[in-house]
DNA sequence: GCTGAAAGGGTGACAAA
DNA sequence: TTTGTCACCCTTTCAGC
């Protein structure tokens, strides 16, 4: 609370028009510079300006589609929690989860468990494979799983394939852009 | 394993073009056609018509921009497992996880509790109003909550926002597109 | 799936507020 | 400092093949 009276903490210069302007180009990130401008009051120009602006610093990461994994057949989704022999260190742990491609998100968490794994695979079957592969690292102790039975938030199983993201602008934006 | 030998069991018509034409726009979703199409060797009418085609088979399903939550503010992530009086019907679970923008992403899974609820919040302090709004509902008996610590995928912090969307293209697109 | 042509978008330079 | 206008070139899009 020192410069500005926003409402949350947030990149110094970062107004209402970069808010927007993200928030189209999250819903969709193929919209081009002058429909963008429309909506928001601006010249594409200037748009194109404050998107190459808010990419140069690290607040827009890219631009990515957003898929279907069961259309790709990867049908099946658990997360799981992973218990390690004395401290884990998070450096190690990191080699170690990058080593399996079916893991698509990782972190180190509060709780009993050190880290939490989010894991897709084609098949039960083929999470099983995962599991013990996982298991047979050297300092995981134990893991806890739960498979995903069903989305709540997109019934229809629609997902998504990008760095770290989940959702954001379903029915308008409420989540991080409000 | 019916009509072709591909890898894994997949929409009917999507060979290995389309799979290269999904990685390339997973990767850079604002990439052109004609980038595309020499990238993976074809005209850039060709790349569209494919794409057209699978968006409207419901293997693209949109395109959108990925944010750092933290750059926006949103600097707080957690897991929370919902624990629920009696037999907890997902349509009226589904009800509840949508009134709350923080939720970015929730699921019904298997094992002890019966919802697995993905939480962005500003701060802790934040995070803590979600959590009593959360316990506040009706069916809501326990929850047990894991604060994320650290990212051991991008430990920069890069996140994203977008429905349901997650890791892909690290590096080569290892993990849904193999 | 390719080619060609018309419409529209991306990008940089320049001037104005 | 940020925006708008303009000009150039590339992309998109839709024919017809």
């Amino acid at each position: 609370m020192s410069t500005k009276a926003t409402t949350h903490a947030t990149t110094p210069q970062f107004d209402e028009l970069d808010r927007r302007i993200v928030a189209a180009l999250v819903e969709n990130a193929r919209a081009s510079f002058n429909e963008i401008g429309a909506a928001v009051g601006l010249s594409g120009t200037a748009v194109k300006r404050r998107v190459d602006r808010m990419r140069a610093d690290g607040v827009i990461t890219g631009f990515t589609a957003t898929v279907r994994p069961s259309a790709l057949g990867w049908g099946t989704e658990a997360y799981v929690e992973v218990y390690c022999d004395g401290a884990a260190p998070p450096r190690r742990l990191a080699e170690v989860v990058r080593n399996h491609p079916e893991i698509v998100a990782a972190m180190t968490v509060t709780g009993g468990a050190d880290a939490l794994l989010h894991v897709r695979a084609a098949s039960v079957q083929h999470f099983e494979e995962v599991l013990e592969r996982i298991r047979a690292e050297p300092f995981v102790r134990r893991t806890v799983s739960s498979l995903v039975l069903s989305d709540l938030l997109a019934p229809g199983g629609e997902h998504a394939a990008a760095p770290g993201t989940d959702r954001a602008a379903r029915g308008g934006g409420a989540a991080l852009l409000r």
